[in-house]
RNA sequence: CGGGGUGUAGUAUACCGGCAGUACGCCUGCUUUGGGAGCAGGUAGACCGAGUUCGAUUCUCGGCACCCCGACCA
């Protein structure tokens, strides 16, 4: 991608309605644009760090059996009353009639729209178990948006459901939904805490969340750096400073973010929606559920308010938009030499599979660009000058490393 | 939803009941080219509505938006 052809340019200052780092640095650096509080559009920059966070979380997802599938946002008033979520979920849900007066809202959540549908492919316990995704936007009429991507009124989630016949069933397939998720946040370049939680409304039982330590987030979660116990603190007797109850070691509490949760729903969904399965004998039983949710923006937003300096975004390598950033500074000696060089740098680079963003911008000062590249935050600095020409190789440089190294353009190629 | 704050250009601000100004940014051109360079030219603004007034960005009332704290958060 040429950098001069990109959609969407970096801001020198801060966005004045921002407080938060991920959305500053964000809305600076041209991934996303803010349309309203809590609702952000994703720019090209951002869509591509979005699209390989999706990515990873469906290869892990697929790995443990899931199949996506993909629902409406736009739902009847009455599938949500088979639950009593209508009333119960108005605050928060976007309700409205349409021209001709039917009732009807945007999806805060989707067990009803899975329950529902179902009842058309599940029969048996040969059916079972089963397990469906989607990655689809939710709309939340949040009583406060906030923190940038972290709390938002439309945002993205991938929510996971599980159809069981038996309890035994859904916590074997717990445990697997937990390891794929340790997985997704570990591949992110996040170190996600593990904590058993309340379930809310939602279930009696306890459930589980991943909270990535953070000042940005509105969790607090009690913990032990050393083995990685942690609880929520709502739900936790612990506190700051108190012994670990696993590994004796202390544990500490820290502001932390939700990037994730898996819930065992039972059969409230099931039971309310007729999702029954014929066991062996042919007696009829509801089916036991279980949910498990990510939201792809937030942990967009987490990833950035984790890896981040003064001057910009450190993306991990894995969901950096971009793993090469090629800058040319022209000089004043043989501009169209280095032009050349670069040319060639960006079309080797291309032709090698590697994804670049080639800063070939003209009339910009060597300082401009160093401070674009830092702020957008692409792990590889490649920069071909009048200086490395004389070298006769190119400078590499590794985000938020100081000391940059000469090598040969072969080498790098190899290198990567 | 309770409390607090802020609304003048992209950002930071100034002035004023009588033509809205400055700096930076941004755009164009030229000169530059290793950490946000220089010169010249240009672009762009009073949140919305009602009221008071000869006249409102300024005063009054109402609304809206945004931010912060709290509550809430399947």
């Amino acid at each position: 991608m040429r950098q001069s052809r990109l959609f969407g340019k970096t801001l020198r200052e801060d966005p004045k309605d921002e407080v938060s780092i991920n959305a500053k640095l964000l809305e600076r650096g041209g991934f996303v644009y803010k349309t309203m509080a809590g609702v952000y559009d994703y720019l090209p920059l951002g869509f591509r760090v979005l699209r390989k966070i999706e990515s990873i979380i469906r290869e892990e997802i697929d790995a443990v059996g899931g199949q996506e599938l993909f629902l409406t946002a736009l739902q009847p008033r009455d599938r949500w009353e088979k639950t009593k979520r209508w009333d119960a979920l108005k605050d928060i849900m976007y309700q409205f009639k349409d021209k001709s007066g039917r009732e009807m809202g945007l999806a805060a959540t989707h067990e009803e729209a899975l329950a529902e549908i179902s009842t058309r492919s599940i029969f048996s316990y040969r059916d079972l178990p089963l397990f469906v995704y989607q990655i689809q936007t939710k709309f939340r009429d949040e009583p406060r948006a906030k923190s940038g991507l972290i709390r938002g009124r439309e945002f993205l989630m991938k929510d996971l459901y599980s159809f069981h016949r038996d309890e035994a069933s859904l916590n074997e397939f717990y445990e697997k939904a937990d390891g794929a998720y340790r997985s997704i946040f570990k591949r992110c370049g996040l170190t996600a805490y593990v904590t058993e939680a309340s379930g809310g409304t939602f279930t009696k039982q306890f459930t589980h969340e991943y909270q990535v330590l953070s000042d940005a987030g509105e969790d607090w979660t009690v913990y032990c750096g050393h083995c990685g116990y942690a609880q929520n603190k709502e739900i936790s007797s612990l506190k700051d400073d108190d012994t670990c109850p696993k590994c004796g070691d202390v544990m500490k509490m820290a502001r932390s973010i939700e990037v994730g949760n898996i819930f065992k729903l039972g059969t409230k969904f099931s039971e309310a929606f007729g999702l029954l399965y014929a066991d062996e004998k042919g007696e009829k039983r509801p089916v036991v559920m279980g949910s498990y949710g990510i939201g792809p923006g937030r942990l967009l937003g987490t990833i950035v308010e984790v890896h981040n300096d003064e001057r910009g975004i450190l993306w991990p390598e894995s969901i950096s938009p971009f793993r090469v950033h090629l800058i040319e500074i022209p000089g004043k000696m043989s501009p169209e030499t280095v032009k050349k060089e670069a040319e060639k740098m960006y079309g080797d680079l291309v032709a090698k599979g590697a994804e670049v963003l080639y800063d070939d911008r003209v009339g910009l000062s060597a300082g401009e660009k160093f401070a674009d590249a830092d702020l957008i935050g692409i792990p590889w600095r490649v920069v071909i000058s009048e200086k490395t020409l004389e070298k006769k190789g190119v400078e590499v440089k590794k985000r938020g490393e100081k000391a940059a190294i000469v090598m040969k353009e072969k080498d790098f190629l190899k290198m990567l």
